[in-house]
RNA sequence: GGGCGCGUAGCUCAAUUGGCAGAGCAACUGACUCUUAAUCAGUAGGUUGAAGGUUCGAUUCCUUCCGCGCUCACCA
C-alpha cells in the first residue's frame, strides 16, 4: 500500500473496490508467473467455443463420450470455483454459457493444481482436455492442461443476489454483462432487432446512408438540441435532433428509398423513456404516401418480432402485445373513443372545427375530469387538440393503434389532407403507440417549397410567441424543395423503444449499453488534496 | 424542477421505545480427489452517505446537504 496508489483508488473508491482483495491478487498474479505462466499471455487457440460444446455434446450420453473420447481446447471466465484438497470443480462462462471443468491433481500435475489454487472467480483461464459426465449427469470438461489467460483484480458481485445496485449495473455495465446473462440476451437481441430493419428495408430496394451529427440549424424535429462548437470556423453546430431534412434532400437528389440508423440528440429530461441520446431510424420512400407506410409499417415490425422473439407476441410488464392486431384511430377519433364518462357527452367531430367550439370543449373536460389537461387559449385549435389527445388518450393505446391526421399546426413538415374540407387545418401524419409509448411519426412529406416557407414563417411566429422549440426557418432546404421532390412518405421508428417493447425492458437505460449518468465524483480525502495542492 | 422512497462490512440485508453495530455470501488460514449456493473449523473486515442539532446516550428523532431509485411535469 504505497501513498502513490492513492490516485489509482480514488475514482474507483465508491465502486466496490477493495484495496486488499487488489493487492492479494496481485500477489496470487505473481506467484502464478512464478509457476511458469503468463500473467498476460496473448492468445489462446480453442478448439470450441462453450456455446458449441453445449449443443454439439449437451445431449451426448456418457457411455458415448467414454467410448469415442472428445478431446477439446476451450476458454472462458470462471465464475464458480469449488476445491476439495487435491480436486475442485469449477465452471467457466462464455458468451452467457457456462460450462463445468474438473481439475484433479493427478490429471494437471503438481504445477496446474498448484496454478488452479490460486484462481479466483472472475479469472480468465483455457483448458485442455475431454468431455465426460459427472456422477450427477452434467456435462464437464476432464482438464489434463490448465492455461492462465487474465486476472481478475477486483472483487465480483455476491454470488446469490448478483449485481443489483441498479446504479452501478448502469456504470459498470462490463460487469452487468457478464455477472447477469439476462442483460446480454437484450444487447443480442437489440443487436438482431436492427439487423432484422436493415434486412428488411434492404430487401425493398431502400439504401443505408449516413447524414451530418453536427448541423447549423437543428430542423427536422420539435426539441431543445445540444449545441458545439468547431474552432476552426468558428461556428455553433448543434447536435442532430433529427436527421429528416437531410434524408428529404437525398429524395429530392433522387435516392428514392433511403435510410439512417442513428443517434438523435435532444437536450431535455432524463426518464425511464428517454435519454439524451437515442437510436432512431428514419426511411423515406418516394411515390408513396402515409397510408402505404402504415402498411409498410405493420409489416416491418410484425416480422421483425416474429425473426427475433419466435413468435408476433411479446410480454411488456402487465401486456402482451400481439403485433399482428393493428388498429387504426384518427385523433379526433381517439379522444371520442376515451373521453370519460365524468365530462358528459361525447365530442362530436364539429367540436373541433373552431376555437369556440374547442374551448368550451376543454372546459367541460377539466371541469369533470382529474388531472386537468394544460390549456393556454391563446395556442391554435390544432395544438389545443394534439394536446387533448396526449391527455385523454395517449396512456390507453396500449396494442400497436395508429393514430392518423395530425393538426397542422403541430406538423410543420407534413403535407396538407388531401380532402377538400379538411386541407387547411389537417396534414397526413399518424404515429404509432404501442404500450402508451410513441414509437414512430411519419406522414406524406410535405414537398410545396412555397407552402414549406410559410410554415417555418408560421414557426418563427411560434418562437417570437415563446416556443423555444418551435422549428427554425432553414433555406437551404426550402431551395432543396424547390428543385422539385416527388411525392414521399417517410417515417421514423426509435429504436431504443422498440428494442424495450420485444425485450419486455420497462426502462430506456435497460436497453442502452451506457445509459447517460452524472458523472462519478471522484472522492479525493480532503487531506491529500490539500496535502498536495 | 415538484412529490415519494432509499443510503449500515466488498455484495445482499438485519439491529426491539433512543441503550455494547450483527448475519449470510465474498476474502484470508487450515482439512477434504465427483462438487455445483460444496462442506467443516478458524481469522479478519465498519467515520452506519456528509455536516449540524436534540439527548446521559443517535444506525434510530430533527435540520441541511450529497448520491441514487420511483413518479409527475417536459419530451420521443
Amino acid at each position: 500500500m504505497h501513498s502513490s496508489s492513492s490516485a489509482r483508488w480514488a475514482i474507483l473508491d465508491k465502486m466496490a473496490l477493495d484495496e486488499n482483495i487488489y493487492n492479494l491478487r496481485k500477489d496470487k498474479l505473481r506467484q502464478i508467473e512464478a509457476l511458469g505462466q503468463f500473467a498476460y499471455p496473448y492468445k489462446y487457440e480453442p478448439t470450441h467455443s462453450i456455446p458449441e460444446i453445449l449443443t454439439q455434446y449437451g445431449e451426448k450420453p456418457a457411455e458415448q463420450l467414454e467410448a469415442n473420447r472428445v478431446d477439446v481446447r476451450v476458454a472462458g471466465r470462471i465464475m464458480a470455483i469449488r476445491l476439495m484438497g487435491k480436486a475442485g470443480f469449477a465452471h467457466i462462462q462464455q458468451q452467457g454459457q457456462r460450462l463445468q471443468i474438473y481439475v484433479k491433481k493427478d490429471a494437471v500435475g503438481d504445477k496446474g493444481f498448484e496454478l488452479y489454487k490460486l484462481l479466483d472467480i472472475g479469472d480468465h483461464v483455457g483448458v485442455r482436455g475431454y468431455l465426460f459426465r459427472t456422477r450427477t449427469g452434467e456435462l464437464s470438461v476432464h482438464v489434463e492442461e490448465l492455461t492462465f489467460l487474465a486476472k481478475d483484480l477486483l472483487p465480483l458481485p455476491e454470488k446469490w443476489h448478483g449485481l443489483t445496485d441498479v446504479e452501478l449495473r448502469y456504470r459498470q455495465r462490463y460487469v452487468d454483462l457478464f455477472v447477469n446473462p439476462e442483460v446480454r440476451d437484450v444487447f443480442v437481441k437489440r443487436s438482431q432487432i436492427v439487423k432484422a430493419i436493415r434486412a428488411f428495408l434492404d430487401a425493398r430496394g431502400f439504401i443505408e446512408v449516413e447524414t451530418p451529427m453536427m448541423q447549423p440549424i437543428a430542423g427536422g424535429a420539435v426539441a431543445k438540441p445540444f449545441i458545439t462548437h468547431h474552432n476552426t470556423l468558428d461556428i455553433d453546430l448543434y447536435l442532430r435532433i433529427a436527421p429528416e431534412l437531410y434524408l428529404k434532400r437525398l429524395i429530392v437528389g433522387g435516392l428514392e428509398r433511403v435510410y439512417e440508423i442513428n443517434r438523435n440528440f435532444r437536450n431535455e429530461g432524463i426518464s425511464t423513456r428517454h435519454n439524451p441520446e437515442f437510436t432512431m431510424l428514419e426511411f423515406y420512400q418516394a411515390y408513396a404516401d402515409y397510408k402505404d407506410l402504415m402498411d409498410l409499417t405493420e409489416e416491418m415490425l410484425s416480422s421483425v418480432a416474429r425473426e427475433v422473439s419466435g413468435s408476433a407476441i411479446t410480454k411488456f410488464g402487465e401486456h402482451e402485445i400481439d403485433w399482428t392486431k393493428w388498429e387504426r384511430l384518427s385523433m379526433r377519433e381517439a379522444i371520442i373513443k376515451f373521453w370519460p364518462e365524468a365530462a358528459g357527452a361525447k365530442p362530436e367531430m364539429s367540436d373541433f372545427a373552431t376555437q369556440q367550439s374547442m374551448d368550451a370543449l376543454v372546459k367541460r373536460l377539466n371541469a369533470h375530469h382529474h388531472p386537468h389537461m394544460p390549456y393556454d387559449p391563446q395556442d391554435p385549435v390544432g395544438k389545443t387538440i394534439a394536446a387533448m389527445f396526449e391527455h385523454l388518450a395517449e396512456a390507453h393505446l396500449i396494442q400497436p393503434t395508429f393514430i392518423y391526421d395530425f393538426p397542422l399546426a403541430v406538423s410543420p413538415l407534413s403535407k396538407n389532407k388531401r380532402e377538400p374540407e379538411e386541407r387547411a387545418e389537417w396534414v397526413e401524419r399518424f404515429e404509432l403507440y404501442v404500450a402508451g409509448m410513441e414509437i414512430a411519426n411519419a406522414f406524406s412529406e410535405l414537398n410545396d417549397p412555397e407552402e414549406q416557407r410559410r410554415r417555418f414563417e408560421q414557426q418563427l411566429v411560434e418562437r417570437a410567441r415563446g416556443d423555444s422549440e418551435a422549428h427554425q426557418m432553414d433555406e437551404d432546404y426550402i431551395r432543396a424543395l424547390s428543385y422539385g421532390m416527388p411525392p414521399t412518405g417517410g417515417e421514423g421508428i426509435g429504436i431504443d423503444r422498440l428494442t424495450m417493447l420485444m425485450t419486455g425492458s420497462e426502462s430506456i437505460r435497460d436497453v442502452i449499453l451506457f445509459p447517460l449518468l452524472r458523472p462519478e465524483k471522484q472522492s479525493v480525502p480532503e487531506d491529500a488534496e490539500s496535502a498536495e495542492a
